[in-house]
DNA sequence: AAGCACGGCAACCGCTCCCGT
DNA sequence: GACGGGAGCGGTTGCCGTGCT
């Protein structure tokens, strides 16, 4: 049985609102509020909306201090460095913004930074396959293996036993535990003073119980359990060690933050090696020189940053899982990496 | 000048989550 | 605990303006 619809389909209008509707819907509520309750709000002031399109148009347009296009660089930094962490959370992105609406900043990721980061890594791909091409002309000239490599056929990089971080600890990065940390003070945490004098961990927290939002508890979860999964893996026991095959087995999963994009995008994504190349064009060639070296081993992985910053809901939801089958406590030991080094 | 293709953006749709009953 | 309604969110659609042929 489906659910009923919010409001009477036939008798509602669609499309692009009058500058008699802004009018109208704005006066109402800044006169009085939407009274929390947007379904009925249409009715109340005479407009023929859904309640759901009054909310977007309000939310999206007639809200003061609404800023529209003009987006600086370091909006641009924030968006990809949000997004390439926790996805396509807009809204949570658009917290980060003040003035910038959720709908504004999906559309400038889809119509502008989407295509910013494909043009650059486009660019760097190409330079690479012609350097790999040369390297390999030279080198068949003097020990030829014929069915060895064929560079027109697209590979998938082997996946590392831990993903890789693709910050560096050398400079701050909005993704840096201190700023997860702060954010989600922001938008309602709270960091739990017990956790922290009993040394279970230094960047466990909590999140209080007037805290409600799913997002909140999403970023709590995520927070603790890829703060964990930073940890060394010559410091973890076993049991930690099924959040690191977590990891490994969403690795693939976590391409799916580049959803949205064609086959021939992803087709170029399955040439990109894991550390995300062309985001140094975000974060600086250090970061990216990085993160290169990080992803060479495992037991180098000590030098990692963040694994937050390869974050995406499934990946979090995945986790989520296997850390519900862990004793937490497991996870916040002395020994763990946290943020810089 | 007309037709076409493309990009940007506002708005809609459908789903999930939260909260009250 | 189950259920229903509303809010909020993210993905998608479709219109409109602009540039190109």
């Amino acid at each position: 049985m489906g659910r009923a619809p919010c409001c009477d389909k036939a008798n509602v209008k669609k499309g692009p609102w009058s500058p008699e509707e802004d009018t109208k819907l704005k006066a109402y509520i800044e006169q009085n509020g939407t009274g929390g309750n947007w379904i009925a709000l249409p009715q109340k002031i005479g407009l023929k909306r859904c309640g759901k399109s009054c909310r977007l148009r309000w939310l999206n347009y007639l809200r003061p201090n609404i800023k529209h296009g003009g987006f600086s660089e370091e909006e641009d930094n924030i968006i990809c460095s949000l997004y390439i962490s926790i996805g396509s959370r807009w809204s949570i992105i658009a917290a980060q913004l003040p003035g910038r609406t959720d709908n504004d900043i999906k559309n400038y990721w889809n119509t502008r930074l989407k295509k910013k980061l494909l043009g650059k890594q486009r660019k760097e791909q190409q330079a690479r396959r012609a350097a790999v091409k040369q390297e390999m002309k030279t080198e068949s000239e003097s020990f030829a293996v014929p069915g060895v490599l064929n560079l027109e056929t697209p590979y998938w990089p082997e996946l590392p036993a831990v993903i890789p971080p693709i910050y560096s600890s050398q400079e701050p990065s909005i993704m840096d535990q201190e700023y997860i940390r702060s954010l989600l003070i922001k938008l309602g945490g709270r960091f739990s003073d017990e956790l922290e004098e009993s040394n279970i961990s230094s960047s466990k927290y909590t999140l209080d119980g007037s805290c409600s939002t799913r997002d909140h508890q999403l970023y709590a979860n995520s927070v603790d359990i890829l703060s964990s999964a930073a940890t060394p893996l010559n410091s973890i026991d076993s049991k930690s060690s099924q959040l690191h095959n977590a990891i490994y087995n969403s690795a693939e999963s976590s391409l799916s933050m580049f959803g949205g994009l064609s086959t021939v995008e992803l087709e170029e994504l399955a040439y990109r090696t894991p550390e995300l190349e062309g985001l140094e064009s975000f974060y600086g060639m250090d970061m990216a020189n990085s993160s290169s070296a990080g992803a060479s081993t495992t037991t180098e992985s000590t030098s990692w940053g963040n694994t937050s910053s390869m974050v995406y809901p499934q990946l979090t939801s995945e986790l989520e899982t296997c850390f519900q089958s862990v004793p937490q406590d497991s996870f916040f030991t002395d020994s763990m990496y946290f943020g810089p080094q």
